[in-house]
DNA sequence: CCGCATCCTGATCGATACTG
DNA sequence: CAGTATCGATCAGGATGCGG
């Protein structure tokens, strides 16, 4: 994981393109959303992020409790009951979040048009 | 390219995912921001997105195109010069990652702080 | 100058099976 | 219930070489 996608050094020119690092891996932004909500159980979010494997799920909130987003929590029950919550930080990112998320609502059409426009043009 | 990263229908319950479909690859950002403040040459974007090779430029031009976010203007010269800019759909997206550039600057310290404490709690 | 084609590597992800 | 472990398949991405 984290796959040396960009260097850690705060005066790289490549910059920007930690916005993205942090947000942008398969399930982040759905398993994200989700927890905007409220609190939630690995079993619910399991069910409610379609398709999501096991592996993929774990993966993707270990990821996030490690950035700082995410607080993990663990009830000493037999079976375990673990539920997952959006941390401080957590929150700071649902407004960016949302913003991009009207974008797609406003034109995410468009850019299903200009696709089908390009792919007919060059056969 | 574009790997099935997702259905493209509109009512899917994976909408949220899209927002990302569009800009989350290794380089896109970058190209992006880059071409934020006008049109740019081929070799002018090589140059100055830092690291990125012949083949994942072009490559990501031609997605940026593909979805309507890029124009490509060939000039008929020789040796051929080739200029890209934004499209009015691509200065949409400007706002949204402006916002998410912003929060990078104000948080990814607190990222990497996380990170930090998580892999010394998990050593 | 701008790009395409090819080969090759390692990361990513899904499927499956197994524990406390 | 909430994971870990392992095995393949697939894919992104780098390197190189050629072409208009």
């Amino acid at each position: 994981m984290n796959s040396g996608f960009l260097s850690e050094d705060k005066e790289s020119p490549c910059h920007y393109r930690r916005a993205l690092e942090v947000v942008s891996s398969k399930w982040t932004v759905l398993v994200f959303y989700e927890l905007e909500s409220g609190k939630k159980r690995y079993s619910d979010l399991k069910r409610q992020v379609e398709g999501v494997t096991q592996k993929m799920l774990t993966q993707t909130l270990r990821q996030l409790e490690r950035d700082g987003l995410v607080n993990r929590h663990v009830y000493p029950t037999v079976p375990p009951t673990v539920e997952y919550s959006l941390t401080p930080l957590g929150e700071t990112l649902m407004e960016p979040m949302r913003i991009l998320h009207q974008w797609t609502d406003s034109y995410y059409d468009s850019v299903l048009q200009a696709r089908k426009a390009f792919d007919r043009d060059n056969t």
